[in-house]
DNA sequence: CGACTCTCCTGGGTGC
DNA sequence: TGCACCCAGGAGAGTC
């Protein structure tokens, strides 16, 4: 489930070995992959043929890679399983090969690989820096454009759960299930605490949560990817031992020692400590 | 427009 | 061994 550090290892990758690079062919070997490109899988393909790749960028969970000539994009979302991997040439297919590019250098290609398809690929315009789609997604809380004061500001105003808010990407980006989990336990907020109620110093410090636990994520998974494989694997785990809430149903809290629970939550699953993040009260 | 639910998808796990 | 079922969840579409 790549959040922000997953995206973020990928997006270094990129930038060390796809940027600069001609693209010689493009290839979509799965229509839904490519779902978001209106113009349809001929239209992409065309398209990119013969760009270069001029740089890797992220907002959030969002990557893309600007290229030569117009000032247009490939934009990509892992969603679920998605990977971006750097695989020789020859190499056979992957079983979820999506979309496949191939470079005038005869080097690796780039692979679009997607078990559960949430993910995908376009060709879009850039308007300011950003992919025309994703204009309406707040900075994410590592770039210098993310505004704090007025993260608080719009938090307050709504009327909703804390954690609906963190996983809102136009409200802040890069926050998944996980790390949202893991930085309500750090608050010791509970996910269901109505945004209103929350003081400016306690969403100052949720706030550091949330760019602490991303950055020890970061800090792991960037010291463990293979130097020729850009890759974000769910099953691979490499930053499961960091992690204090999120799957750990019935195990010991750290810091209290107190059974972990998972509750549903938005037709999926939250975790947290019974003891330090306590249930609000239930408004009447 | 805000708040919320539904939906898309595949494969691994579980219970009978 | 087979099969029905549940679960993982990001984010756009749709409803009220």
């Amino acid at each position: 489930m790549p959040e922000l550090p997953e995206v973020e290892v990928v997006r270094r990758g990129l930038a060390q070995w796809v940027v600069g690079r001609e693209i010689a062919a493009a290839e979509v070997l799965h229509p839904r992959a490519i779902r978001r490109h209106v113009p349809g899988a001929d239209e992409f393909t065309a398209r990119l043929k013969g760009r270069t790749v001029l740089s890797a960028e992220r907002r959030g969970k969002y990557l893309w890679l600007p290229l030569s000539g117009a000032q247009e994009a490939l934009l990509a979302h892992l969603g679920m399983s998605g990977q971006l991997l750097l695989v020789d040439q020859d190499a056979p297919p992957e079983k979820h090969l999506r979309v496949r590019l191939r470079f005038e250098d005869g080097g690796a290609d780039l692979r679009f690989v997607d078990q559960r398809t949430f993910g995908h690929v376009m060709l879009t315009s850039l308007a300011g820096g950003v992919p025309e789609p994703i204009s309406h997604i707040a900075p994410d809380p590592f770039e210098a454009a993310f505004d704090g004061p007025e993260f608080a500001r719009r938090l307050r105003a709504r009327h909703t759960e804390i954690k609906r808010a963190l996983l809102d990407q136009s409200l802040i980006s890069g926050v998944g299930n996980i790390y949202a989990d893991e930085a309500l336990w750090i608050a010791k907020l509970h996910w269901a605490r109505p945004t209103h109620t929350l003081t400016r110093p306690k969403i100052t410090e949720l706030l550091a949560a949330v760019r602490t636990v991303m950055a020890a994520a970061l800090h792991q998974g960037g010291t463990s990817f293979d130097s020729l494989y850009v890759n974000v694997n769910g099953e691979s785990g490499y930053f499961d031992r960091s992690l204090e809430v999120y799957g750990r149903r019935d195990l010991p809290c750290s810091r209290c020692g107190t059974s972990i629970r998972r509750e549903a939550f938005m037709n999926r699953s939250s975790y947290s400590c019974p003891r330090c993040q306590r249930r609000p009260r239930p408004a009447h």
